[in-house]
DNA sequence: AATCATGTCAACCGCAGTGCG
DNA sequence: CCGCACTGCGGTTGACATGAT
């Protein structure tokens, strides 16, 4: 597999590795280790740029790289995580056995992302798409049994979705994504009105700009601990609707 | 058997973050 | 403070593999 081979403008090799420039690469990187990628490829007879170089020692000649098709378990656990760091690849990929972020965004992308979809979830915000559906996800095409539920919204809450709801949605999308600032967040989370029954629609998308439009970067940082503690809380069920338990994480962090 | 659709995976590109002079 | 070089990350692409029709 993998793209045909050519040179650049200068002069550098692009495309499919071959054999014999893995094994210089691997030569050189076990004699001196990783330093200064722009000059590994001179030194070690290879015409690459840094780069790539980088590239294919990370992403498949580094040692302990497990290869192959993912587990039910493992697919289950970039579901889960997912749900709390959004596409944060690399993050991801640090709460995965040797695993690379570029194997793990391929899987997502090619599979759990549509499985999702077909499911009824939507895989960015990893809340059902249709209210009146218990939702269900087998690993069918991956030869497993394995398989989880999501409660609907009438389910978990016992009123129709509401403005409220929305909102919360869009909160535990945007703090699953890092997108939104956190005073931000906070702010609409400790208003009282948010609490209010009686929410009004034009309030509703008032406050739904807001958040779109916050250009802070003040991003709320979900750090290695957090998720950790977040994937081994027992009183937090996996088959809790996602966006519940994000907000309930997220106060806790507040 | 041929064709088309979908899946897989390696590799590229561009951008953002960081460190240094 | 600014600009540059380098690194790391995420999105996307392209080619091959596989399955369905």
């Amino acid at each position: 597999m993998g793209r045909k081979t050519w040179f650049n403008d200068d002069g550098m090799k692009k495309g499919e590795w071959i054999a014999e420039e893995d094994e210089k690469l691997i030569a050189y990187i076990n004699e001196h280790g990783m330093c200064d990628w722009r000059s590994i490829p001179k030194r070690a007879g290879l015409q690459r740029c840094g780069k790539s170089c980088r590239l294919r020692w990370l992403n498949y000649l580094r040692p302990g790289i497990k290869r192959g098709k993912f587990t039910p378990q493992e697919e289950e656990k970039i579901i889960k995580v997912h749900g709390v760091l959004g596409n944060r690849w690399a993050a991801i990929a640090k709460h995965m056995e040797n695993r690379t972020d570029n194997d793990i965004k391929n899987h997502w992308n090619s599979c759990l992302k549509k499985r999702l979809s077909r499911n009824g979830i939507d895989p960015m915000t990893h809340e059902p798409v249709n209210n009146n559906l218990t939702v269900t996800t087998t690993y069918v095409e991956c030869g497993s049994s394995s398989t989880t539920t999501w409660p609907t919204r009438e389910n978990h809450c016992s009123s129709t979705p509401s403005g409220l709801v929305c909102v919360l949605n869009k909160l535990a999308a945007g703090i699953s994504s890092r997108q939104y600032d956190l005073n931000i967040i906070k702010n609409i989370l400790l208003d009282p009105r948010i609490t209010s029954s009686e929410q009004d629609e034009e309030e509703v998308l008032k406050r739904d700009q807001e958040i779109g439009g916050c250009e802070e970067e003040d991003f709320l940082i979900w750090d290695d601990e957090e998720v950790r503690r977040y994937m081994e809380t027992d009183d937090i069920e996996y088959e809790t609707t996602p966006y519940v338990s994000l907000l309930y994480e997220s106060t806790r962090i507040f």
